[in-house]
DNA sequence: TGTACATCAGTGAACGCGCGTTCACTGATGTAC
DNA sequence: TGTACATCAGTGAACGCGCGTTCACTGATGTAC
């Protein structure tokens, strides 16, 4: 059926060698081809030799960038924090207000989350080394950068900021692990709308808490 | 240095075996050797050979009680749901008023997923299985109850007190799983305070969006 | 009371697989003299 | 201008491992006659 030969095998490209000084391509190649695993088939799948052969290379060149497996799956999670930081930034930079740019990244934090489900599973679980640490440290400053922005008219001291930014983050993981645990199908319609009320719910809950109003039960 | 003999070798138990009608109880043992293995070294570690060495019995002899490795592992998601809803149920039951009840069950639930980290992790993202769903269901409708009673003397209907059980699951699953990334040592000190502020927070929160209360920004 | 038989509760050995990792090697390309 | 050499960017084959799963078998225990 499928006639004879087996170059339509898949992924069997057997790419042709870098040259002289361009070795470093081959890095950014098995990041791209370990990402594209990585989301199609979960953390599982990111093995040393899938890498290899999506990319069109024999298992031991792997091992010309990357100590071992581990090192390998840390970058990988490095870069996906990378693109995460970046995706909020660049959605918040589009506000003209403080509390849209908050509202804009808390939007792309769930979005994020729900277009990438394995890669969001990998960052909010996966390998905690400190440079991962790190970068989610990054991340979480420019989220309490926003949420400074956002409340400042209230005189909000830094403790309390952080203590907001925090319950903004558990927030945020806990909708987008929820709404991952269920089908796609009973997910809500309008997703941006679900951010926004996530998001709220999570500030005005937080201020709440911080005794700016009165407490409602207990 | 550890002597001659490989008596002392992990686990290698070499069971004796159960008497005529008494085979059920090897499907017990198994799914408690699975269940250590889970805590102690995560799903990955759940695996038909080491669970049959744990037991003391032959790889084989698990397929007297399990179809497959997945049939074995949903399994034990099952048990683990079942444990956390009597133990949210347990914590409930003590509490005089309403309130408490469900703040318990907060605690409760955040408790469960800090002293059980792995545990935790199998059933917040474990096989999304027909029957792991409806066990997982009906703990959330356990904890619905919980709140709807909470929240009886404000006369909220049916379709909020639904919004606000899932807003409060989303913000429990989130401060678990944010500190489940963190060190240990980064914890706060005292965690059932840590469970009352985030069960406060949610419940505050979501009363607050559901137009209670004028909303704070947006 | 004795015995053939069925069943239960497993065992031992092997299959094929994909994996991480290592080893010795190779062929093209640039560079010093 | 020619050529020996160093280096870069990899390759091919193999190692040992643990895994899921299957197969044919076994020994104790109960039961029918």
């Amino acid at each position: 059926m499928t006639g004879p030969g087996d170059a339509g095998s898949p992924r069997a490209r057997r790419r042709p060698r870098a040259r002289r000084g361009e070795g470093g391509r081959l890095y950014e190649e098995i990041l791209d081809a370990a990402e594209t695993l990585l989301d199609t088939s979960g953390e599982s799948a990111v093995t040393i030799r899938a890498v290899a052969r999506r990319v069109g290379v024999s298992n031991p060149a792997v091992y010309l960038h990357f100590a071992d497996r581990s090192a390998l799956l840390s970058t990988v999670c490095l870069r996906v924090w990378d693109r995460l930081d970046a995706y909020m930034a660049d959605a918040g930079s589009t506000a003209t207000d403080p509390a849209t740019d908050f509202k804009n990244r808390c939007v792309a934090y769930i979005r994020f989350g729900l277009d990438h489900p394995l890669r969001y599973r990998l960052v909010a679980s996966g390998p905690a080394t400190q440079a991962t640490a790190q970068v989610a440290d990054s991340c979480f400053r420019s989220l309490r950068h926003a949420v400074r922005r956002a409340v400042t008219e209230d005189g909000v001291p830094d403790s309390e900021v952080t203590a907001l930014t925090r319950a903004v983050c558990a927030c945020l993981h806990g909708a987008v692990s929820l709404l991952l645990l269920q089908p796609a199908s009973a997910w809500p319609d309008d997703l941006d709308r679900y951010a926004d009320d996530v998001a709220s719910l999570a500030t005005s809950g937080a201020l709440h808490r911080a005794g700016r109003r009165p407490a409602a039960s207990a």
